[in-house]
DNA sequence: ATATTATGCGTATACGTATACCCTATGGCG
DNA sequence: CGCCATAGGGTATACGTATACGCATAATAT
């Protein structure tokens, strides 16, 4: 009670102490060119003094324009709560940070791919347009994609950039990830190579880093074997089933590649469990080069993604949607980074 | 070109089809009252059948309340750039969800402490209130937050519950788990313990560490050595370098708190170093059970935070804040987690 | 039967900004 | 010296919603 700022200003406010009309306020800070140096420089002088700031609903509901970003996070249906892709963070590090520097505010939200998410963000004008992190059922993300582009909808999508996709798609070189990877395996002697994650089209990711994986294997004249392949979602308790189901079947491998490090890390436990030696009886590589990558024990080999160039480029990306500018498809490269768990 | 639907529809175009007039609509949607239930299902049909959902702006605009809360995350001056606050992702996550639980939006920003934050968010309408987490200058930290207070900016912290402090607080009880992390290391036989993070004013969750700490030592019988107190931010870098101070300066120790697991990480590595054995020579604990904490060899003994809890307690109480409902400060219980780096 | 109150809704208007349009002084040009 | 372009800025209005009020009709009280 007795606030001494009467009221928050407004361009009224701004335009009586200037001498000027609303308008002129109006134009003078947004940088229109139609209003002298003098007088813009005095508005501005003024709107600082009095702490002016313009309103953000108004100004976007007259503009039809929020400059606000809704990012959109999609949860797998049975997190591993725990441990929420880490990776995740620092790409949402860069993402907000880019949006900053570009004068956008940065909408987020965890999802269930249920919802009515597609019809939220953009008709009610929260956000001039949308990225898009992660789904749970693939098939159900697709039909709501293609909602989006039917309502001229602006967004981008993190993910397999080789399928040719519904919008626009930013994403790591998943192929010549797992060529790397599996390359670097071939080299140290590896032959059979197994591979933990999904590989059906429901994980294209991950589908992608297989297909890599393969077609290093065969430059090297080697032919992947399909029974080394185990289905993964990316948790640890995830890697650790697959693992042993491997372990069970009772086939001879001496290479695992995983395809995130939270698989990889459940997988070496569970190989650990089972009397295997890493890397000398088993080599391992994950994916992602989480913190934890570096802390066990073997230190793990594994994929690091540019995850800062990553939502730079996202925004970028969906900057240019938004303004219809041209756009293309855009792949980053990933490297190997090699540790104990493939150090033979 | 060529969009079929002609335009997002408005209240208008509801109210033409349901034959009331526009206010009818708006009553009728908010849930007031004054609408009789057949006038009102009449128009949610309506309103469903065109996909129509208010528009944020106008909403905002005319109610001068948006809906929409704003996290503010200060980072440290120099972020260990790979590992930002592990734990803050579930927090995080639970904020998101609580907010999309009460139909909040939320808006992101990571920020430098010495931005004009505290004059973006509010003044320009951009959110009813403020979540701030973290920060870099505590002292300039205290300077804006009395400015926001002036300004009867609604905002919740999180940090150290114990300073009487600026505005409203929410945060782990640090001392409980300094003392509950004192008492195991004395219960396991532990007399020198260390104390790596900083211990002075400028990080009142740490020193609230290193008073629990203390408590359970003297209730123990034994005197803290202020000598075996090491200053360390949060982050593994910083940790290694004081557990080298520490081990340099010829101090006899036989255990180490640590502020944080980062700090522990960074401790262990120096500890593993000089030849020490964990835990048989030093036993170490840390804090926040990062996922990585379980990853160490040894695995880490950490405290772990209701983060989980916190996000909904940092919501919960913002919202009361923003309704003028009373709230008070809350402390949030923390637990012990025993792992290997105190087993003796 | 009349006065009173509640119910359900329409009328008018405000929220604060951005833009289309119009007008007035210049200055340049022939 | 008259004509037109241009700079600079004012006037009017729209963006879509939420609320203060007022006014009927119906329900209840007296």
């Amino acid at each position: 009670m007795g606030r001494q700022p009467s009221a928050k200003p407004t361009s009224f406010d701004i335009a009586y102490l200037a001498g000027v009309s609303q308008p002129t306020v109006s134009r003078a800070l947004r940088g229109s060119k139609s209003v002298s140096a003098a007088t813009r420089a005095n508005i501005q002088r003024i709107a600082q003094e009095l702490n002016y700031t313009v309103d953000k609903n108004a100004s976007s509901l007259r503009s039809q324009r929020t400059h606000t970003l809704a990012l959109l996070f999609f949860e797998d249906p049975n997190p591993d709560e725990s441990m929420i892709n880490p990776f995740f963070l620092s790409m949402l590090g860069s993402i907000t940070r880019e949006c900053a520097r570009r004068g956008y505010d940065l909408l987020i939200s965890f999802q269930q791919m249920h919802n009515d998410w597609h019809v939220t963000y953009q008709d009610s004008h929260r956000s001039d347009g949308i990225i898009l992190l992660g789904y749970g059922d693939y098939q159900l993300y697709l039909t709501k994609l293609e909602h989006l582009v039917e309502m001229g909808t602006k967004f981008v999508r993190w993910g397999s950039v080789s399928e040719d996709g519904i919008g626009l798609t930013v994403g790591s070189d998943n192929v010549g990830a797992g060529e790397q990877a599996g390359a670097h395996l071939v080299e140290i002697g590896r032959r059979r190579i197994a591979f933990l994650g999904d590989a059906s089209d429901h994980a294209p990711e991950f589908q992608d880093r297989y297909d890599g994986l393969c077609r290093a294997m065969r430059a090297a004249g080697l032919e992947p074997d399909p029974a080394l392949q185990r289905d993964a979602v990316s948790s640890e308790d995830s890697g650790y089933a697959a693992a042993r189901s491997l372990i069970e079947s009772g086939q001879s491998f001496d290479a695992v590649f995983a395809a995130s490090d939270l698989i990889a890390i459940g997988a070496m436990r569970a190989l650990a469990e089972a009397g295997l030696r890493l890397p000398q009886d088993v080599a391992i590589i994950g994916f992602d080069d989480i913190p934890a990558a570096s802390l066990t024990t073997p230190t793990l080999t594994t994929v690091m993604q540019d995850m800062k160039g990553a939502g730079t480029l996202l925004v970028d990306a969906l900057l240019a949607r938004i303004d219809d500018r041209p756009v293309e498809q855009r792949i980053l490269p990933a490297r190997l980074i090699r540790r104990q768990s493939t150090a033979v």
